[in-house]
DNA sequence: TTAAAAAGTTAGCTTATTCTAACATTTGTG
DNA sequence: CACAAATGTTAGAATAAGCTAACTTTTTAA
């Protein structure tokens, strides 16, 4: 039973949605928001997919895929973050500039040609943004996660992950001097707005907290 | 305007059917036959390209690419043999099985990562089955190409090209101990069905005329 | 030169995906 | 509780591709 690009999209979306994100729930109006498309197509589509058996959902329920909905969403995310690592690591592809490219490649159907992707980036665990890549199995563990932004003053830190839902997110931390494995020293956090000074490379930089709380770090 | 996928696959095809097979006419029916649609089907999106002034034709007439359309197509020829090469080069495709997935391939949208892949690849000229790879600026010269068929008795030659619409083909050529490069010997050449006695590597080995006209050979 | 055969076109449906507008249900708050 | 806002669903239409059956035009060949 194939699945088509978009149901792939939408499975993958759910998957962000409910297993990834904090708040687990996730409604019509809040996947049809992250696809970008209105809430009745969305409604159109969770339908067939639930005729499919990939979702499960009362009407006007909440919305959860079943566990062949994951697998196939966890297939789709490790295929993406495949297709990221050899963009970046063979392709000179910027932080910034995979997603958009591995939005398609992540639909190329054979299992062997991921295989050898696989083998020849040398079954990388990480992606470029340090997001953890799924084995070929379908295990995907999600290691606890501490934001910049959870840490106190006099702190030190190594960047692990940053979070690759903005490009423009993702050019602001090069552009400040980071990269995955960076050290990072929290100076000073304040009270105000939450705003953090940190040392990065030996220079002072000032960041919000909006930023901090999308930048995942391993305290040292 | 960007097009569709299927619209993409009706042009390369119309080039193949016009441009690269000495039969240069196309109709409807030829190339509702090589996609593998209805007549009907074909008729329909005719009209569409036509539109898009890809294709110019009148009804009832033959059909022809418009410049912009064979421009299209010899994109489209030069990411399917780009990737071909990938594939085989660094993912340990066999000869017969980068074709199916360059299919899929083609159709990613990246001028960046085409230019990439050309870098990284070395900027080769010819694809796994010996075919031109057109280059970036559009230029595509199919240098003549002599089929097996037409040599003597006698004539040595070096395979440069074969066929690469079967995969039958290409697996049988490797089974009879030929690759890309391989010095062949003319022996005989027998009148009745036109099949010739060919020694490769030393090996007498008999092939059907079918098989000499999709194999491409320089003479030497 | 005329009548099949072949080739090409049209009409009318189907499925997939999306939209807008209208309607229904649930939630949250005074 | 009661009703307004938020959320979710349905109806009806559009676009892209594809199909079958019927029809038209061109070609072939007796
Ligand atoms: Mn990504
Ligand atoms: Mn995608
Ligand atoms: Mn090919
Ligand atoms: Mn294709």
């Amino acid at each position: 039973m194939e699945l088509t690009k978009t149901e792939e999209d939408y499975l993958k979306a759910l998957f962000h949605l409910t297993e990834e994100s904090e708040a687990d729930k996730a409604g019509t109006n809040q996947l049809a928001e992250y696809l970008g498309i209105s809430p009745a197509s969305a409604n159109n589509m969770l339908k067939k997919l639930k005729g499919k058996a990939l979702v499960a959902y009362e009407k006007y329920g909440k919305l959860e895929l079943t566990g062949q909905g994951k697998a196939v969403a966890v297939r789709l995310i490790r295929k993406h973050r495949l297709w990221e690592t050899f963009l970046h690591q063979h392709m000179n592809f910027s932080w910034d500039e995979v997603h958009g490219v591995a939005e398609q490649l992540e639909h190329i159907q054979s299992p062997k040609l991921i295989a050898e992707l696989d083998r020849f980036l040398g079954f990388p665990r990480r992606d470029p943004h340090g997001a953890v890549i799924p084995g070929a199995d379908g295990e995907y563990d999600t290691p606890p996660k501490a934001t910049l932004s959870s840490l106190q003053a006099g702190d030190a830190c190594r960047l692990v992950a940053v979070d690759d839902s903005s490009e423009a997110l993702l050019r602001y931390v090069s552009r400040i001097g980071l990269a995955l494995n960076s050290r990072i020293q929290v100076e000073e956090i304040h009270e105000f707005d939450g705003s953090l000074s940190i040392l990065v490379e030996g220079v002072l930089t000032m960041v919000s907290k909006q930023f901090a709380d999308r930048v995942f770090v391993e305290k040292l």
